[in-house]
DNA sequence: CAGTGGTCTAGACCACTCG
DNA sequence: GAGTGGTCTAGACCACTGT
């Protein structure tokens, strides 16, 4: 996973941190002693700080040293770039997925064009999944699969993880994406796939694209009001735009 | 504001992206190129490249270049840490605020406790403020404003901008915030200010924190759904949790 | 004062893209 | 092969924190 060594070492400073082998609180052993602990010049040191710093995971405070934070879940940013099949797996929930839809299509269906209007004429696979968590519907996904860049997608693998599929059997290098929160009145299928009790649900709309800045992924996704949760960790930028 | 050679070339740029000097979907001079064009070191570009790329304004492709994303202000996101004041100036608003409530406090006031359970002792200011736009209530600010590291707060500061206080009169270090997006039933009061049609909104809770790692506020931002907008821009963890 | 993180430089080698 | 970004090193000076 890590392949470089300035991951690595955030790595291993990440894991000592879950581990509680650097409290919350204490600091970490100074970048010169980093230096040491890891042969490693000053400057890899720092970038591996830097991801951390980037998490949330630790406060830099100069002439005192690299702060561990506290995070409780509470505090742990579930956002970022994740699939339902990653987040079930680290939560540990007892999720399943049900798959209602799956068709090839050659251009973009109804229901996507109300966000996504500027993509009209795109081949893809329009897959519709409602996430379950212990027989209680969490989430409807309406995902739409642009092709290419994606091939060979079939019920089965979109059943399961289709980030799995895409990056460790197309190989393909996932890297950034573009989202939006918005609450909608939704329809009537919708209200009652997700057995709401109002007529307002969360929806996040995501743009999804790999590194060479080809969009691969369009997603819509439908929350319950009352299980939706958005947590996330935000520095103060300096930069005026 | 930009005091540091990185900054002020990551400005720069950020600037003639801005303006179009640099075209969305072309590629930026090579790192080569902008070393002399600056007369700085490759690091130190690289660096301001890596501001821009943590905003989502350029996509690196190894062996190509860096790459103008396209943004229009439907990607460009409105989330890190920015005051309403900010906000308002960047988006040429016209908007006002409306001081409702402002008192000193010995410990944390009932609303927050649902929220903020483990700081109940601390004294602060508390404040209520109704955010309007074109004569729209849009969000409902209760802050709590912690006392210290802030002194000398008064209702005609919290009318304007706290943190064009804590900023400039202070000298206050805003550093990092965790956030918090959640979708709840509203108490009549609220309800009556938003001036929902139902009985749901979007609350933010946010906790905010300083460089040296103190915490100075806590809000709960109450937005009407059908105005709350969120928008995020998000790269692909690498790191594991 | 010694130790810390913040910034910057100069130079090196690598993997990738493209003609 | 030339040019690009990705990684890493070694060394320097600064500003800030503590004693």
């Amino acid at each position: 996973m890590a392949r470089v060594k300035a991951d690595m070492i955030a790595q291993d400073i990440a894991t000592k941190i879950k581990h509680g082998i650097y409290a919350a609180g204490s600091f970490l052993p100074s970048e010169n002693q980093l230096t040491e602990l890891y042969g490693a010049s000053r400057a890899t040191v720092r970038k591996a700080l830097g991801e951390l710093l980037d998490l949330g995971l630790i406060q830099k405070i100069k002439g005192k040293g690299s702060k561990v934070l506290r995070l409780d879940r509470y505090t742990f940013p579930l956002s970022g770039i994740t699939s339902f099949a990653e987040l079930n797996r680290k939560l540990g929930m007892n999720a399943t997925t049900e798959l209602l839809k799956f068709k090839e299509q050659t251009k973009l269906p109804m229901n996507f064009e109300r966000y996504f209007e500027e993509e009209k004429d795109l081949a893809g696979y329009e897959i519709e999944r409602l996430r379950v968590i212990d027989g209680e519907p969490y989430v409807l996904d309406q995902d739409y699969v642009l092709s290419p860049p994606v091939t060979g997608l079939t019920p089965d693998i979109a059943a399961k993880s289709l980030y799995a599929y895409f990056e460790q059997d197309l190989q393909l290098d996932i890297s950034y994406a573009t989202k939006e929160v918005n609450v909608i009145k939704v329809d009537q299928r919708i209200h009652d796939l997700l057995q709401l009790d109002q007529e307002l649900a969360v929806v996040v709309i995501s743009r999804n694209y790999l590194a060479d800045t080809t969009e691969f992924q369009l997603t819509l996704s439908y929350h319950r009001p009352d299980r939706f949760r958005f947590v996330d960790f935000a520095r103060r930028q300096k930069l005026n735009f």
